[in-house]
DNA sequence: TATGCACCCTCTAGTCGCTAGAGGGTCAAG
DNA sequence: CTTGACCCTCTAGCGACTAGAGGGTGCATA
């Protein structure tokens, strides 16, 4: 029944891995818990709730300072949502920006595929492609 | 006529920062050019062409080391394009895992979104999606 | 009791692809 | 001859870790 955790079963408990436990406490994202006789770090209940909150926001592709914004947020509960909401927001549509970046890429890339012909790289309309482009060599 | 430029001309007829390309010399990946009676470096028509190529790829989100690969192969002419082929196609492969990612994140985020009514932080449904997950709550 | 082994500690440096700044030197125009 | 744009090197910083050196701790087993 004891919540005292090694930083070892902290980080099986969460999915982190040790040395990302450290380092968030170095950049002080968790607060340092106690130490053992023997120098261990002893972790309670509440780093387990604060690492998971941190460990699901950095899977959903929040930044280290959102997560820290979240993280205060979350601290003074009487106020608006609508500060998450905004902060939730920004990151969707950066998302969405990223997602058109990446497809319009697929579809360039996909193009420089098609025409490779499994001839020499002499031929190689890939290489071509990639080479200077026609305004660059008409000066 | 001449085809000798500057670390800025070349900066500005490609698109890179200065700074940028300095650190591709540092990292090899675009040969150290011959220097002017005050140190300037002076660049060629070739330095142009590799650089461009450089740029080329990497906005197609090539990283360093493929780049490199492709300019090696791009320079032994006699061979075969399947090598450029495999390169692209792995890199048209992470980009299709990383729109897969982001499209899945995407959605979840809407639904964290959606569920915010404009609350107190106390009731802020997106703070308790990323709080602890239930079975971490129910040992 | 000794020994082995898994785990923990701190500290430092490396990753990737640049970017920024300090503190200077060069060059061409006016 | 001065101004200002450009150039030089060197070093450190970004984000978010990751890896390694060189050591200490804690527990089980022979």
């Amino acid at each position: 029944m004891s919540d005292k955790l090694t930083i070892g079963k902290l980080a099986s408990a969460t999915g982190t891995k040790v040395e990302t436990i450290r380092y968030y406490e170095q950049i002080g994202l968790l607060a340092a818990p106690a130490r053992s006789a023997g120098n261990y770090r002893t972790y309670e209940g509440e780093h387990l709730r604060r690492l998971s909150f941190i460990r699901r926001a950095r899977d959903l592709g929040f930044s280290i300072d959102q997560v820290r914004e979240l993280m205060g947020l979350a601290d003074r509960r009487e106020q608006s949502c609508m500060a998450v909401d905004v902060i939730a927001n920004q990151h969707r549509d950066a998302i969405t920006r990223k997602i058109a970046d990446l497809t319009a890429l697929a579809s360039e890339l996909d193009a420089l595929i098609d025409s490779c012909s499994r001839n020499t790289v002499a031929e190689c309309r890939i290489i071509e492609a990639l080479g200077p482009s026609a305004e660059a060599r008409s000066h």
